[in-house]
DNA sequence: TTGAATTTTGCAACTGAGTTGCATAAAATG
DNA sequence: CATTTTATGCAACTCAGTTGCAAAATTCAA
């Protein structure tokens, strides 16, 4: 799994243009291929780094283009937008600490922000 | 749902022991209750506020009682290992930041960090 | 205390994401 | 070409989580 193949280029094609994670079921509506290659190349994707896979809690399993870099999300309690941000100090510190209080090698982690977007908070809904 | 149930009591009393969150198979396992009975208690308790939800994107959404208060945890990339952390400074900087920079309110995070605990570094595998 | 109303539990059937085995198609290699 | 390697597709499966419905347990008011 690393040759440069059509399944694998439409995924990141439409990954790289994306500004939002997209789920295999969302990719696979765009891409229409089968089931299991997508799931094939993503995971080879990821292994080689150039694919983020990230987890909100919703059941879904959403991927990124790594050319995006290393961000994290905000994610709208409301209508469920999803925001990419970029610390300015990207808790460094706080995995130095890790590392000298517990023995913990921090080698990565995964940091997804909670609330309102703009909109939904001047609706004042919910 | 709210009424003191003998399944809702049993999910309360394993999970208040427990050091490390579990997922609704591994609580079945212990509270051997019905399935769907253990979901909805489980919702329900998380909508009291008195049970937090996790997912560390294995597939698999873990539970902790919220007296545990709100924490953090270190994840062993080698021998799956979880331990509990709290952060000196939880991110109140970067919410507020958040807020003036991009005009989300933050009203809550989820943080896990990934790695090699004490062990497994000195194993020297992987 | 009795009976209706409400809440909880259990079961069975379903959904939907993700996996696996196996057979075929499409490169690559020489 | 012929051989080997890698990618794709399909079907069948696993497993977490959901839903509808009926039975059991509680609550509460007559
Ligand atoms: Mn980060
Ligand atoms: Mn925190
Ligand atoms: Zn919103
Ligand atoms: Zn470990």
């Amino acid at each position: 799994m690393k040759r440069s193949t059509p399944v694998r280029n439409k995924i990141l094609k439409l990954l790289r243009v994306c500004k939002y994670p997209l789920s295999v079921p969302e990719i696979n509506k765009k891409v229409k291929a089968n089931k299991t290659t997508i799931y094939r190349q993503i995971e080879s994707m990821i292994k080689e780094g150039i694919l983020f896979k990230f987890d909100f809690g919703d059941g879904v399993v959403r991927y990124e283009s790594a050319s995006n870099g290393h961000h994290h999300h905000l994610i709208c309690n409301n209508c469920g937008e999803i925001e990419g941000v970029v610390l300015d100090d990207d808790l460094t510190r706080e995995e130095k600490l890790i590392f000298e209080k517990r023995n913990f090698l921090v080698t990565s982690h995964m940091l997804e922000f909670f609330g309102f977007c703009k909109n939904c908070q001047s609706d004042t809904k919910s």
